[in-house]
DNA sequence: TAGGCCATCTGGTCCT
DNA sequence: AGGACCAGATGGCCTA
């Protein structure tokens, strides 16, 4: 598959060495003897007109042929550049990784992808809410109980903020995969608040991988807000129809 | 065996 | 002019 696609391409037509006689080489010979079959006819058609600069069809059979193989070798670099930042991408995604699980297909990745941002920008935004809401109480409580050894300054550190706090580590706990995350991180909130319910992440992220859309068990709608679920997503016909793409394989 | 996915080649177009 | 980007064509590999 694409794990080639790095720095050894395992397909006989990997070019950069391939100029003849593989027999991956069939195609690319056939296409440029047509081409240079054409070329001579241009070039016969040119010499009629006499020239000032030296045109493609004015040159070499050799030099064709160099200037043919350094443009597939860009082209060839410039894909692998590709599917190394797809990769990476796929690095990054809630799903199973592992020598024993199917690598995702682009398609896949990105549409993935996808969802999994408009996911995270929704619980971001009820993050910012919770957050919102628990220091507005916090400062209600204070200004009634005046209390003296918490300053405005030191409050949030000390606050009420672990269950948000703890969702937060949850959160970044469940990407299990990621090397650089332990995950001795992944406390789950004690008395498990709103916010984890919400944020569904624990359940909807392996569901991702089966069904990228149907992210609607555990969310809510909020106005203003992109919703990756399948409810309020009324995506044009060909998107929809790659969303059941995403996951079937 | 059909269909999906992929890598590669190629020519065209646009940009610097 | 040269390079980047793109899309079409083609063939190989893999899986259901």
């Amino acid at each position: 598959m694409d794990s080639d696609a790095g720095s050894t391409c395992s397909r006989s037509s990997s070019p950069d060495l391939v100029v003849d006689d593989s027999a991956g080489s069939f195609f690319s010979n056939k296409m440029f003897q047509t081409y240079c079959q054409e070329n001579r006819s241009d070039r016969e058609a040119d010499q009629s007109g006499g020239g000032k600069a030296k045109t493609r069809s004015q040159l070499s059979k050799e030099e064709v042929q160099d200037l043919r193989l350094k443009v597939n070798s860009r082209e060839r670099k410039r894909m692998h550049d590709l599917n190394q930042a797809m990769d990476g991408l796929r690095e990054v995604m809630p799903y199973a990784h592992g020598p024993s699980v199917r690598k995702l297909s682009k398609i896949s990745t990105l549409l993935l992808a996808r969802n999994y941002i408009l996911m995270l920008s929704s619980s971001l935004e009820e993050m910012k809410k919770l957050v919102g809401d628990v220091y507005g109480a916090n400062a209600a409580v204070q200004s009634r109980t005046a209390h003296p050894s918490i300053t405005p300054a030191a409050s949030p550190a000390h606050l009420p903020l672990h269950p948000l706090a703890q969702s937060l580590h949850s959160l970044v706990g469940t990407s299990q995969h990621h090397p650089s995350t332990p995950a001795t991180t992944a406390i789950p909130a004690p008395h498990s608040p709103p916010s984890t319910s919400f944020l569904g992440f624990h359940a909807p992220v392996q569901g991702l991988l089966k069904d990228p859309l149907h992210l609607t068990t555990s969310y809510r709608h909020f106005p203003g807000m992109p919703c990756p679920c399948s409810l309020c997503q009324t995506l044009p016909t060909p998107t929809s129809s790659l969303h059941g793409l995403a996951m079937n394989k």
